[in-house]
DNA sequence: TTGTAAGCGTTATCAA
DNA sequence: TTGATAACGCTTACAA
């Protein structure tokens, strides 16, 4: 049988309170009743229940993380840093794995804030008045990594300086008719991507950017839209995310064309696998361990912060645009 | 302000006891009391406090699960399922990874037993005796996945006959000197396979099987590898996992040799990337979906049966060896 | 069939 | 600095 703090309360020959405060505000207690106390906890094994102080201070400790496909390797890795993150602060993390199905976010935020004291959205494809709403009624803190929502806490990278920066490096290896083959139209990072597309084309002045639509964000996606690019008559494109990217290379082989000597490809997130396929990817790698840890930071200053009562300034609730940078590899040449 | 069983007592003018009733074990009220509880309950948006649940039933309706790493796709999709599959059965899922830290098992196990009702352990790499120190003193339930331990519940692979499957692939295609790129020495599907080979390589009679040693489980140890296997004069060989392979094939074409011609790979696991590369991998599907659903049924069955206090004859506490099966694929071809 | 009341194991308030 | 004691919100005998 597990003992209780009354256990402890009684070999330490102490009162339950005491035992309480001398374990979780040692300071409020004498040094000498606090290493009775302490010993004696050490000695039958003592450890707090959670539910039962949960029950009694309304935090659980928990938090809770929401995304989109876990065989996804950018969220593979974006659930890796949150979870080592969480626990380093204290926090354990419930997954929930929504399967790229839009209906079930707010399913499993309304699940999950019953037993969280947050949760983190990572790339959510609701629209924003759902979100808001979900905000409003699901009863927990929520937190957003890659999308933003009217002036909701969120974290994320700048795609469309990445978009830039990936436009200059094909105009300047001399690509002047580049296409892109986009993820899923309700994916932010793409609408981000899909603007920048735009503004960046703009600067450049020279370049015309053909649009090849929305390809599922995995690797049949990215051959699909092999065929799409090399009908276009483009010379390089740029894919929604290394998965495509990594598909892309695959039928472009199988149809005969030569990358980089006859296609240039860039792509975007920089997972693990991209530097592992021959050629490696020329990426522009997102700060994926960056983008969780601040989540989870700034989830758990929101936690703390509302439990010790609000004082100072108020806190900066978003860290917009975290800076990305192009990886320039083997999948992007000079035209010929 | 969330409401309580009380406010749902008051608006349906019943007792507090009546509306835990009505919405636990329905059948034990009146249908027209049941009724009105459930109308006050769904006006007022009540929702059972869990941590008070927990207090009083001492259970927490969630699981836990570690695994080595959490960007191995295979540990990838081992999670995703799990975490499907609880969550139809209505638990929630804690994620920890031990990035590879053999240590931090037993320290997570401890950690996470505090609030679920069981742990699932993916491939742990600790010792059988630490293990079983584990389940002793961890005061949870526990099931393993791709390892066995004592009389430990758990749910396995036949990686043995996976093995003779690709053996004779192998030597249906000609190959008689085969290399053996292993895993961690800690795991067990390593060992598993280490075995398989020695009793795969008697039966068949004249192969050889030359053990190239550990590698690190992913695509640098398959660059790592590669090397080796050339030096060996082996006509194909066989890697602990597809992302080994992959990176085998990246090193290979580096220097100049062809897979399938010159050299036959094949890999386990099969996880969604095998399809993608070029060639497709060969290699000896592990069946992770199940292996993860069985885990999550046969420890929900346990927690069950405790709960309901075990009538009926003593249940299986495990199920070991799963089928496995060989894809044959691009990079195994006839030896020349 | 329903209500009363006793826990479950903490934390937190208020006296002492 | 310490100790009673009242929550926290639910489940579950036991009585009615």
């Amino acid at each position: 049988m597990r003992s209780t703090a009354r256990d402890v309360a009684k070999m330490a020959g102490v009162s339950i309170s005491t035992v309480s405060r001398a374990l979780s505000a040692p300071q409020k207690v004498a040094t000498g009743t606090r290493q009775k106390v302490e010993q004696a906890a050490r000695t039958l094994g003592y450890d707090p229940n959670l539910a039962a102080r949960e029950l009694a201070t309304g935090r659980t400790g928990n938090l809770g993380l929401v995304i989109p496909d876990l065989e996804n390797p950018f969220f593979a890795s974006v659930t890796k840093a949150v979870q080592a993150r969480a626990r380093a602060a204290g926090h354990a993390v419930f997954v929930a794995d929504t399967d790229e199905d839009t209906h079930q976010e707010p399913r499993l935020v309304r699940s999950l804030a019953r037993q969280v004291d947050g949760v983190i959205l990572c790339a959510p494809r609701v629209t924003d008045a759902e979100l808001a709403a979900l905000e409003a009624a699901a009863h927990t803190r929520m937190i957003l990594i890659n999308r933003t929502c009217g002036d909701m806490p969120s974290v994320t990278a700048d795609h469309v300086d990445g978009v830039r920066q990936a436009l200059r490096h094909l105009r300047a290896l001399g690509h002047r008719h580049i296409a892109y083959a986009g993820g899923p139209s309700r994916s932010w990072a793409d609408q981000q991507r899909r603007a920048g597309l735009t503004t960046a084309a703009e600067e450049l002045g020279d370049v015309t950017v053909d649009d090849l639509g929305a390809f599922a964000p995995v690797f049949s996606g990215g051959m699909a839209a092999a065929d799409l690019v090399l009908a276009s008559g483009a010379t390089a494109v740029l894919a929604y995310n290394d998965l495509m990217a990594i598909g892309l290379l695959a039928r472009a082989r199988e149809r005969g064309v030569e990358v980089p000597g006859e296609l240039s490809v860039v792509s975007f997130d920089d997972i693990p696998l991209a530097v592992a396929v021959s050629p490696a990817l020329t990426t522009v790698a997102v700060p994926v361990g960056m983008l969780a840890r601040t989540a989870v930071d700034l989830l758990t200053e929101m936690i703390d912060e509302e439990r010790t009562g609000a004082v100072g300034p108020p806190a900066r609730r978003s860290r917009l645009d975290l800076p990305v940078e192009l990886k320039v590899r083997g999948t992007t040449g000079p035209r010929r």
